[in-house]
DNA sequence: ACTACAATTGATCATTCGTTCAATTGTACA
DNA sequence: TGTACAATTGAACGAATGATCAATTGTAGT
């Protein structure tokens, strides 16, 4: 069964779209690629994650060194667990946040090589 | 020169807050990097950037591919331009895409290989 | 000069996002 | 049981985002 081709506008390259889109992923697939990396695209929740890969830390720890409400952290957190990116354990009134996932080392390690040109 | 340590709240792990610290980056390392995640964290973008990654193409051969509008990819582009992820180079009335940067092979793999476990 | 068309641009609009604030939950300790 | 406090939650608000539409630019061919 051949791809579909239907276009809108005029099709200029019509090979190279057949042949691109036979190889094309699931839209499920870059959508879940796009929330994992949604995760890393805001500059508090960066520092977040990048904090608790030095150590286990409890949310008024982060409130302090990121210099942000606690109630903001507990928000991003919640993203951040909700996105399996990081666990959490209680004890007592304190809950201590670390990382639930062995790609984060090397997701950051990508982006700074990255930026560092 | 000690670092910091003022917070609205009380400090519950000194020690580990000024230890992190130290060896915190600085706030516009964070900001480039969530800004370089961005340009993954929608998913039209990652598809344009996923197909470039197959063959360089013009705008129209990607609004076909992906199902949008030229105009939403041509501002899509832009950004992704902006980033210095993409390039582009004009052929009379055809503008040809093409990625720029060769880490995005690797930060596609690196994602791909997360979301499927 | 005129037409055709690939692409860009700017305005607009609805949606999403991140922070703040106030209220609430849950646990420890007196 | 009452107080203290770490943390969570929901509502509200402004800012940022992505798509759409209409208008425009730039180039090729007649």
């Amino acid at each position: 069964m051949p791809a579909e081709l239907s276009c809108s506008s005029n099709i200029i390259h019509e090979d190279v779209i057949s042949r691109v889109r036979e190889l094309m992923p699931e839209d499920e697939e870059f959508i879940e690629l796009a929330d994992l990396y949604k995760m890393f695209s805001d500059s508090t929740r960066v520092r977040i994650l990048w904090a608790l890969q030095q150590s286990e830390m409890c949310v008024c720890d982060l409130s302090c060194l990121l210099g942000s409400t606690v109630s903001a952290v507990s928000h991003q957190l919640r993203l951040l667990k909700a996105a399996r990116l990081v666990k959490s354990r209680k004890d007592g009134k304190v809950v201590y946040y670390s990382l639930s996932d062995d790609h984060i080392h090397a997701i950051f390690a990508q982006g700074f090589e990255h930026i560092n040109e």
